[in-house]
DNA sequence: TTACTATGTGAGTAAATAGTCACATAGTTG
DNA sequence: CAACTATGTGACTATTTACTCACATAGTAA
């Protein structure tokens, strides 16, 4: 059994981890990234805005340790690091059509 | 093939759940209530802090649709409302584990 | 070297979030 | 009924976050 301090670290560390995924444009960036490693420019023509807020974006992942680089002359390459981040998304996704469908069911209800 | 305008919506839908779950106290309390569902008072015993804070904390995980309430008497209950937290959260002490990890062989590294 | 390109970073601002306090509400008990 | 208990909510403040702009850096190419 572990101690109080040190599942409430745990829980912190989590929580460091979700609120990194927790932004739809750092979702739209690892969801694109799950196809494979790609440069920076590439991912600031899909994901759309600033680029310096993209770049923002993919530091605050890569503090997360969610994502990694490497740089080849004037271009990075960033590529997930996580096994289970489709996993992950598909909970999220789940819980969403839940919630949908409740909404349904309550639309339904009043006609 | 989804249009981008659809894509777009999920993503910020997916980062509202996991928003509402990054946060250490709100991990805790749904960690508590994987056990079974517990009253409001219970709650407030374990997570600590004030408890209008972990009232707030409540409110926020039940409008993300991660927990649902129902009133008995004097006492509100609240429950899990979604089947994968767990898989959801073991995930991410993998990533930490991989940090962790990552963190011990630069140490050593380094002597 | 100079000019250019891809990327990152600091400063500033606007908006969102967390926490606390005072108060409101609903149900219970005497 | 009055007093009490469990819970929720609005207002306020402090902190954090997102975004933008201006500038810095590093590599390339002429």
């Amino acid at each position: 059994m572990k101690k109080t301090a040190e599942k409430d670290e745990l829980y912190a560390l989590q929580a460091a981890v979700l609120q990194a995924l927790a932004h739809p444009l750092r979702l739209k960036i690892v969801d694109f990234l799950s196809g494979g490693e790609k440069c920076v420019c590439e991912i600031v023509k899909i994901a759309g805005g600033e680029r310096t807020n993209i770049s923002k974006h993919l530091s605050i992942l890569q503090k997360a340790d969610i994502l990694s680089s490497r740089k080849d002359g004037l271009w990075v390459y960033y590529k997930v690091n996580m096994c289970c981040v489709n996993n992950f998304l598909s909970c999220a996704k789940e819980i969403i059509k839940h919630h949908l469908k409740k909404r349904m069911i309550l639309l339904k209800g009043r006609k």
